[in-house]
This record gives structure tokens, sequence and C-alpha cells, in this order.
DNA sequence: GGAGATACGCTACGACCTGTAGCGAAAGGC
DNA sequence: GCCTTTCGCTACAGGTCGTAGCGTATCTCC
């Protein structure tokens, strides 16, 4: 697993607990319910899963990346199941991404970590990888999804296809999160409603046009 | 102004030094810049100012409300000439949005803060005064002038025109927020093209079947 | 020109967090 | 059983936070 410090894939020795793992994730989520960003600290973490600082850092070599792999797998639970339209579908994955944003422990360190990442690399492929690239499938599904249903036209250029993909990916994440965290306004069935009615149209539009 | 703690509005006494105040703000940039936003500390900051730490902590409670002030300034680079159509006033205005967002202050210190408003009411009041309200009004005057033009039908229900103004604002910033800063792709003329024209298509599909 | 009020620079300080080192003990593979 | 690695524990140096106390400087009001 990327999750953890690579321990030379040693068979021998004593293996690392997987319920020390677990336990560590866990209290790094309650932590951060509690907590918030700013004042967990790690031996805080340590504290509430029963295990010693130092097992902390043979895992994860801080506070940022220790985060990052506790809050991964919340977005597991993102879907796409298919609702019949494009709109649909693009409010229901909407609102399931804003209630991701709501629970407390996502809230105060979705930011907190994508601000580190500007100066920080390694962590920023690190959130690529377990976070945002989860998120930009459902965009590609969609968007399959839409062009099977005929709502939008097949593809002909692929580069052009691969940029749109993007746009709209930037779009969604970004609208909601903006709404969500900057504005802090409610990602309500209204405001969706709104914003996928936006981009249906917008992407009607350019396609009627030959984008 | 906001900018610094309120102190009695006093008459008497000492005055506060405003070469301590810009001199604060100036070094709070550098340091932004050279140190980015967790190496940065309140001590560091006054070294630069050539300025005591107890004379940082009269002014501001926290690193949070330091960084907000000394970043906020930035924000007054932001206009909005007529250039002609909407599009064109969308595209200059995101592209002088991405220019800061490419400074390395901003960069590193934008999220930050807005990560610690989740669990900061008065510092969220703070960006939203300084900061987000300044971002806004730039989505009001495009609107209008957009109604001036004839581009967009003038509005009927002064409600649904509010909720609109509200959610371009979020998907422009928050498309060219993650975009710059998740994604870490360049908000680049085409790519700016391909947001304004789904916008612009968006709305104009809305107002054609009567939103 | 005092008197009062406030800001300033400086030093010192306790409290906290970081990340590492060293120890003996535990738990696996061969 | 031997080797290797992890475990919990303790201790530690280094750094930061935010405050207190001091004497000095600067401004307003009388």
């Amino acid at each position: 697993m990327c999750s953890r410090t690579n321990p030379r894939n040693s068979r021998t020795g004593r293996p690392r607990s997987t319920e020390a793992d677990t336990a560590i994730l866990e209290a790094t989520r309650a932590a951060l319910v509690e907590l918030g960003w700013s004042k967990l600290t790690m031996g805080d973490v340590a504290g509430r899963a029963g295990v010693a600082k130092t097992t902390l850092y043979r895992r994860w070599a801080n506070k940022n990346e220790l985060v990052v792999d506790a809050v991964a797998v919340l977005f597991d639970e993102l879907e796409l199941p298919d609702l019949g339209s494009l709109q649909a579908d693009i409010e229901h994955v909407v609102l399931q991404f804003a209630a991701l944003l709501e629970r407390p422990e996502t809230k105060t360190a979705l930011m907190a970590v994508v601000a580190e990442s500007t100066r920080d690399e390694p962590l920023r492929e690190r959130i690529r990888a377990s976070i945002v690239d989860r998120q930009k499938r459902l965009v590609l599904a969609g968007r399959e999804r839409a062009q099977q249903r005929g709502e939008l036209p097949a593809h002909r250029d692929p580069v052009a296809t691969d940029a749109t993909d993007d746009l709209i990916f930037d779009v969604i994440a970004g609208a909601v999160v903006h709404r969500a965290l900057v504005s802090a306004e409610p990602v309500d069935a209204p405001w969706v409603a709104r914003l996928s009615a936006l981009l249906v149209g917008g992407l009607g539009a350019a396609a009627a046009v030959g984008g």
C-alpha cells in the first residue's frame, strides 16, 4: 500500500500490526472531528490509538501524510449509479460529494493538506493518487454514459475530450468546495440543480457549435 | 481598519506606528514567499520587520489573522475593464485571478487560512470581508454589464438573480482555485476560453428556457 | 510644561509539540 | 533456537507559542 512508509517488503522480522494501522487512522479521524486540523498533534493521535508515538513515525513521516491517508478512505463512498440522465447523475454525485465535505473531519483536513501540498510535491502526488483520481473517475464514467445515451455527441478529438473532462472536473469539484468552505453556504438540492443545469446547458451549447 | 486589534479608539496615549504596520505586513508576505505557510512563525516575521514579537501580538491575535491581512491587499489589483462582451470580461478577470494565485504568497496562504476558518468563525468573517466580497463584486458588475449589453435577459426575479450570481461566483472562483492548486495545472488562455465558453453557453441555455 | 495614557523594544519564561535515540521485550520467518 | 524487525516506553534537544514585566518613548489633554 501507499499508505505506509515502505518496510522494505521484508519477509523477515516481526510484521507490522494491522490493528495498529486501523486504530491510528481511526484515531486520526476522531482527533480531526474533535480538535480540527491545526490542534491535532501526533502525540494526541498516538494516545487515542493506544500506540506509542514512535509507532506513528515508523509509518508516516509527518502529520500531513497521516491525515491524507486517514481521510482518503472516506472517498471510497463516492459512487455513480445510473439515474437515467446526465443531469440526474451530476446532481447525485454532487450531493454525495457535498455530504462528504459536510463531515467535520474532511471539512477541516482537505483544504489544509492541499495548502501544504503547494510546497510539498510528494504530498501533492499522494493526494492526487488517493483522493483526486478517485473523484475524477466519476467524471469520466458520467461523460461516457452520457455519450452512450446520446446526450453528448460521440467524441471525435480525444484531446478535446480530455480537456473537457478536466474542465468539468475542476468546475464541479471546485464549485462545490468553494460553496461549502469559502462561501460557507449549504450545498442543497436547489443549488445543485442550478449548477447541473448550468453545466448541462453549457455542454449542450458547446456541442451545438461543434466543440 | 479591520486589520488591527481595536485599540479602543483611544485618542490619548502613544499612537501605533503605521510604519510598523506596513513593515509587518510586508515581512509577512516575504516570509510566505520564502518559507511558505507552515514554516512561517511569528518570531520570524517580527525579526524581518525589525519589530518586537510583542508588537505583532498587540495587533493580531494569531498567525491566521495576520496572514489574511497580509494577503488581502493583493486582491485590490483585481479589476473588471469593459472588453465588449461577457465572455471577454470573464476571460480577463479569470486570468487576473489566476495570476494572483500563481504568486507563491497567495498560493500557500489562501487555502491554509480557509482551512483554518472552518473552525474559526471570526476568521471566516475576516476572510469574507477582506477577500471574498472583493471578488464577488466583480461578478455582480460583470452580470449587470452583460444585461445592459443585452447578452443576458433583464432580471425579473431578484431572488433568482442573486442565486445565479452566487452560483457563478462559486463556479468561477472554485474552478480556478481547484485547477491551480488541486489539479496543479496551468490556468492558461485555452483553459480559460473553455471555461468561459461553458459558462456563457450555460447561462444562455438557462435564459432560453426562462431561468 | 506636566500628567496621564498608551505603544515600544527587550528579556525571560512555562507550556507545548516535534522528531529522534536508546532500551528491553515481543513476534514473526528460517 | 537464531535472526530480524516491530513494539512500548522514556528521555531528550530544538523550536514555537503567547504572556508578563520592565524601562523607555511618544502622543493628548489640562
